[in-house]
DNA sequence: CTTCCTTTGAAGCTC
DNA sequence: GAGCTTCAAAGGAAG
């Protein structure tokens, strides 16, 4: 990121995240000795859920402890956020944001995961992020409803959204103790809501829950049958991944994704990428600014969710020759890989044309 | 079905 | 500590 590291801008980053850390001094220390505490409560609120199925308690719980972390995460963004003319989390949907993340955007492995990150009522289309489609950084890329998303997919979950949807990330649990702290030996089978087709212990259906469609050994299972002899193969449960914390990029892209594509019609990841990485050098600084706390915020939040959790975790070393592979290769056939030119080759554009037209 | 592409940033690893 | 590697997201393309 050279426009980053070199010279004046050199701050932006890294530095721009000490320069933050130093500021928490204090506030760190409160901050810290709150979230523990209601992570504490909320962990302990769901245990209890999921020990008795008094749904409006549970809910009560939640919401109460909800309550007090927007107060307090209102108070660390006006102590933390000084330099934003606006206050860029309040009154947004941020300081939903942990409750969100009960959903657990971190779990992969789809309908492994008790937590699915593919549930349309949680998580808009691609799995959106829950913390990016509730922030409005400022007015242009987001709009007051859900700005990045299209219209009719908003109408779409309107419709399908029951009525107790503000209340659902109640029904996410996270394991006792933190995920960090489950072992792959650990059973995620036996987890109460792994046993139904999307229904909680509760007894309410679970949105988060996909039942395995055409998986007729789990149709027995849901039905406390044993399931038919399977001569196929048994397929190894994949185990659920915590995935690493997005960091200020990604959050951006995320944010912005839909946008690009809506504006250049392209649908290629690659060259979307592109243009938003060059996007992301054309942000101000304070703009980008925003990025990173939000994305230091997440890292604070992924290591109180998973204490134990290191991004060794998800690390294959074979990855790492077929990538350098590709980087050689890459190296040879350009020294610029982003570059407009590069790009209009690819798509066939006019060369006197820089980058895309709109695609800047 | 799996891997690659493409971007930036964070974290892990190696020397 | 510098430098390299891997992985986060995304979805089409290619093998």
């Amino acid at each position: 990121m050279p426009q980053l590291r070199g010279g004046g801008e050199e701050d932006l980053g890294a530095s721009d995240e000490l320069i933050s850390f130093k500021d928490e001094g204090e506030e760190k220390v409160q901050e810290n000795s709150f979230t523990e505490r209601d992570l504490a409560d909320l962990k302990s609120s769901l245990v209890n859920e999921s020990e008795a199925p008094a749904m409006p308690e549970a809910v009560r719980r939640v919401q109460d402890v909800q309550r007090v972390y927007q107060e307090k995460l209102a108070d660390h963004m006006e102590d933390g956020i000084k330099h934003h003319e606006e206050p860029m989390y309040k009154g947004s949907g941020y300081s939903s944001y942990p409750f969100l993340m009960l959903s657990d955007p971190y779990l992969s492995n789809g309908s492994m995961s008790t937590l699915s990150s593919k549930v349309p009522v949680v998580q808009p289309s691609h799995g959106v992020h829950p913390l990016t489609p509730l922030i409005p950084y400022n007015n242009e890329p987001f709009s007051s409803h859900s700005p990045h998303l299209p219209a009719d997919l908003n109408q779409k979950q309107g419709a399908h959204r029951p009525p107790q949807t503000p209340d659902i990330p109640a029904f996410y649990p996270i394991p006792p103790g933190g995920v960090g702290q489950i072992s792959p030996s650990m059973g995620w089978f036996t987890h109460p809501l792994m046993l139904g087709s999307g229904v909680h212990t509760t007894g309410i259906p679970h949105p988060a829950i996909v039942p395995h469609s055409g998986n007729k050994d789990m149709e027995c299972y849901d039905r406390g049958m044993k399931p038919h002899l399977e001569p196929k193969r048994e397929k190894e449960p994949k185990k659920p991944t915590i995935k690493k914390p997005l960091n200020a990029f990604m959050l951006y892209m995320k944010e912005m994704r839909a946008k690009v594509i809506a504006e250049c019609t392209l649908k290629e990841s690659a060259a979307i990428n592109q243009i938003l990485g060059r996007r992301w050098h054309a942000l101000s600084r304070e703009e980008q600014a925003k990025y990173y706390e939000l994305a230091r915020k997440e890292r604070q939040l992924h290591m109180q969710l998973y204490p134990g959790w290191s991004a060794r975790d998800n690390y294959v070393s074979n990855k790492g020759k077929k990538k350098r592979r590709s980087r050689e290769k890459h190296q040879d056939s350009s020294s610029d890989p982003g570059s407009p030119k590069k790009c209009r080759a690819r798509f066939g554009l006019n060369q006197q044309t820089d980058w895309c037209g709109p695609c800047r």
